[in-house]
DNA sequence: ATAACGTACAACCAAATGGTTGCACAAAGA
DNA sequence: TCTTTGTGCAACCATTTGGTTGTACGTTAT
């Protein structure tokens, strides 16, 4: 799913699809390569579930898929939340490990960064 | 970035070196291919920012840089933002269309679906 | 019916990727 | 000093990737 989050053109599809649906000879106007290079693209898109395709006549109406773009959201605040409870179990260490004696944690609002 | 993000070794690389700096080496040894192969993927990681290296005597200690990964979960959610807006603009459009016929437009007849 | 359009897919190609081994070099240790 | 360890880099290889052209086929328009 990153991988297919890996090329600017991708995401720009992304972009596009979730503004509106449209077809894929549409997309494909918007770039200077060959249709077939866009359908690629569109492909891989659409093995990743980022977008879904509908058929409607003879053209294939693409979307995004929100549900599969949070999801690579959430992945990536997990990490964001490793990283918090990190600092929060060095923050235990450093309350510790001094013979200051408190066992009560003083005012530990520390260094939030995420959102 | 997200070319950098899109191996499941080198999340694995970011998920250890969040939760705790350490070495090269220390990290090769988690996998089983050779120790330059592993070099490759933190360069990689280096490259995009999402780690940062420091020196200590002949090791290169790894850590996570996590400003990245919160610049990458951001893009997304500005993903999620466009298609909250989106939603928002077709709420909109239903909400217009029945009642005040409104005709500002002078030749509307082309409706634009969408946007 | 025939032409034009939208799509899918295969074959092909150059470049990038993910892996390997080998070598060079600085730092630590015997 | 000599050896071992940790690192970086180059050369090489197989596979994947991002692009191309060409072909086939269903749908729409003339």
């Amino acid at each position: 799913m990153f991988h297919a989050l890996a090329t600017s053109t991708r995401r720009d599809i992304l972009r596009r699809t979730i503004e509106r649906e449209q077809s894929v000879s549409t997309l494909a106007s918007e770039y200077e390569m060959s249709f077939a290079a866009v359908q690629k693209h569109v492909a891989v898109l659409e093995a990743a579930n980022l977008i879904v395709k509908r058929a409607e006549g003879r053209e294939r109406l693409v979307r995004a898929n929100p549900e599969m773009i949070a999801r690579a959201r959430a992945l990536l605040a997990r990490y964001e939340e490793l990283w918090r409870s990190r600092i929060a179990r060095l923050d235990d260490l450093l309350a510790e490990a001094p013979s200051t004696g408190a066992s009560d944690r003083t005012d530990n609002t520390n260094t939030e960064q995420g959102d």
